[in-house]
DNA sequence: ACCTTATATATGATTATGCGCATATAAAGA
DNA sequence: TCTTTATATGCGCATAATCATATATAAGGT
């Protein structure tokens, strides 16, 4: 991600966005459960992802099967500023979404970091 | 301007998003300030600015043969926020433009709305 | 009425984007 | 090794976005 244009344009998508905006809520996700929660393909999903991943925003940490997407901590700070307001903004649009998530049987178990 | 990702698509055109972060240092801007300030050509800034007007970022003011975009001010807050911090970090990115503009001859004068 | 300046729009070409489908890779467990 | 689950990617298609060029409209001044 070199520019705010750029910046905008990952954002510039409603699969993509939801899925940071996701992802931010809830600190990680995996492919599975984004699919999940947003009741699309797993190939639309992990392409989106994929882009995300390779425009900085997300990065990734592999778990075992699982592949944990987070929002990028090198983010610069107007970015992660914007990432904020937008999700304050899209907490009700995004509910139905989470409460997928809540349902979702067989959501694997995070390693916890400090054992 | 509907929702969020829409909003972001506004924004995630290097044209676009220059022409709105000077339409905001600056308050106002008619075209030919914009193709001035941006050494683009007449027609694409022109279309760029409609696209804009027509999500309701922008809004209008023709001075007789002058047309003024300004920042649409039922904009929502938080996309109104975006756009300032958006401006914050694009300030020297626009330098450049902003010198071309007040280098630039045969500005057009404002009329003052208190007369 | 005519010319100039400012702005908008139509057209056609080019490129970019997003998608579905099929398939590949990778790890885990039997 | 075989199967299952999770994730990624190649390919072809359809649509959308952008651009340059030419032209249209609109206002002002002569």
């Amino acid at each position: 991600m070199n520019t705010p244009s750029e910046f905008f344009k990952c954002l510039a998508d409603e699969t993509r966005l939801t899925a940071v905006m996701l992802i931010l809520h809830e600190q990680e996700l995996c492919v599975c459960e984004l699919t999940e929660a947003m009741s699309d393909s797993q190939p639309k999903i992990s392409r989106h992802l994929a882009q995300l991943k390779s425009m900085s925003v997300l990065n990734t940490e592999r778990q075992s099967q699982w592949i944990y997407y987070r929002i990028n901590e090198n983010l610069p700070q107007w970015a992660k500023d914007v990432l904020t307001t937008t999700l304050a903004e899209e907490t009700k649009t995004i509910q139905p979404c989470l409460e997928r998530l809540e349902r979702m049987g067989s959501r694997p178990e995070r390693q916890s970091k400090f054992c």
